[in-house]
DNA sequence: CTCCTATGTTATTATCTATCACATTGTCAT
DNA sequence: ATGACAATGTGATAGATAATAACATAGGAG
C-alpha cells in the first residue's frame, strides 16, 4: 500500500519531516485552499489521521510551512550581498528579495498572504522569523539615523512585496513591453553612486 | 425558517444579490477561505443548493465578489482627486487607494491575492476589470511619455499595494513608531513642486 | 388558461477536517 | 532481559461542505 514509505514499518520513520515537505510541494503547486491532509497522508501512504499525531490541525502544519519559508528567505537575503558593502549590497538584496518570489510564488503567497500572520496564536513565533527578514533589510540601508533607516526600509520592502505579488498574479505582464522587473526594483531603492544609468 | 427573507414565498425574490452582498460580508468579515455556501444559503433562509441556480460553483460567486470590488475600487480612485489636477490629483488617489485598502482588507485581499486573478476561465474579464483602475493611476502620471507614464504608474502601484497588504498583514504596526502610512505614501510617488517638507 | 422556464426543494454522494478508542513499536528503568 | 510507558499509527465515526440529480412551485408569455 505505500507508495512513498521507506520499509514496510508500522512506523513511517519521519512522518513529521515528510508532511511538511509534502505540504511545501502542495503549497508551491497549488497554493495555500488546496492543501489537504487527507491527500497528503495518502500520498504518503499512511492513513487519514496520522498527521494528527504532528500538526494539531491544517493550519500548524501551514504555520510550520510558512516559518521553514520565512527561514529559506532570510538565508536567501543574507546571502545576496557575498563581499559587496553599501548601496551595492542593498542592490543585491534586493534582487534576491525578486528572485526568491519569482521561484517560489505559492510559498511567497502563502507567507505574506496567508491568514496565519495576524493570528494571535501561531502569528506571534511566527510574525519574529518575519521580522529577521526585515532586520536585514533594514541593516543594508544606508541612512543618517536608524530612524531614517527604517523608514526607507519600509518604503523599499513596501515596493519589492508589491513588485512580486503582482507580477506573481500576472498583472505585470501586459505591461512590461521593455521594462524588466528587476528594472523596476532598481527604481525601488532609495539613489546611490553606483545607480544604473537613466533610461 | 427563513430569517433574512422578505416575504415568506416560495421564491425568494432576489437570491442572487443577497448572495452576492452576504458573501462580500463574509469575505471582509472571514476572508476568502471562510466563504461557504453552505452557510450563506442558510443565513438566508434557502436551502443549501439554492446557490447553485444563480452560480455555477463557489468561485464563480467569489468572482462576482471581486467583480464588484474593483468597480468600487475605480470608483474611489476616480472621484479622489475631485477638482485637482497634476501632482495633487496623484496624491489624493494614492491616498485614496491606501484608504480603500485599509477600508476593505477582506475584499481588498480577495481582490489581487485570490487563486482567481490569475485564472484561465474567470480571469480574463477579472483582469480586464482590474485594468480599468491601473489605466486611472497611468492618467494621473506626468510625465514626459506614454511609456515613462507606464513604468511610473508601475512603480507607484507596486509600492501602493505593498504598502497595503502589509499593513493589513498588521506588519507594519510596530514599525511605524512616528511613521504615517500616508506620508509613506507620499514617498511613494514620483517628486513634484507640491511635495510635503521633507521631515 | 395553459405551458414553459426560472427558481426553489429534498435526497444523495464525495471529500475533507477532526476526534475517538484501540493497536503497535521503540525505549528506558529496573 | 523485561515490562511499563510514551510515541506513533490505525479503523471507525461525526460533522461540515461542495456539488449533482430528480422533483416541486410559481409567474409570465402566448
Amino acid at each position: 500500500m505505500s507508495a512513498t514509505r521507506p520499509g514496510n514499518t508500522y512506523h513511517h520513520g519521519d512522518l513529521r519531516r515528510a508532511l511538511v515537505d509534502a505540504a511545501m510541494l502542495e503549497v508551491e503547486r497549488g497554493g495555500i485552499e488546496t492543501l489537504s491532509l487527507s491527500a497528503i497522508a495518502k500520498a504518503l501512504g499512511v492513513s487519514q489521521p496520522a498527521p494528527y499525531r504532528h500538526f494539531a490541525d491544517r493550519d500548524a502544519l501551514l504555520t510550520e510551512v510558512v516559518t521553514e519559508g520565512f527561514t529559506m528567505f532570510a538565508a536567501a537575503l543574507k546571502a545576496a550581498p557575498r563581499r559587496a558593502k553599501g548601496r551595492e549590497a542593498l542592490s543585491r538584496m534586493a534582487q534576491a528579495y525578486l528572485r526568491f518570489g519569482l521561484d517560489h510564488p505559492g510559498l511567497y503567497k502563502a507567507m505574506f498572504a496567508s491568514h496565519l500572520l495576524p493570528q494571535a496564536r501561531d502569528g506571534v513565533a511566527l510574525q519574529a522569523t518575519a521580522s529577521a527578514s526585515f532586520g536585514l533589510l533594514v541593516a543594508a540601508i544606508e541612512a543618517p539615523d536608524p530612524e531614517s533607516a527604517q523608514r526607507m526600509a519600509l518604503g523599499v520592502w513596501a515596493s519589492l512585496h508589491g513588485i512580486v505579488m503582482l507580477a506573481n498574479q500576472g498583472m505585470l505582464q501586459d505591461r512590461l513591453a521593455p521594462i524588466k522587473l528587476e528594472q523596476l526594483v532598481e527604481d525601488a531603492l532609495p539613489p546611490g553612486e553606483h545607480n544604473q544609468p537613466s533610461h
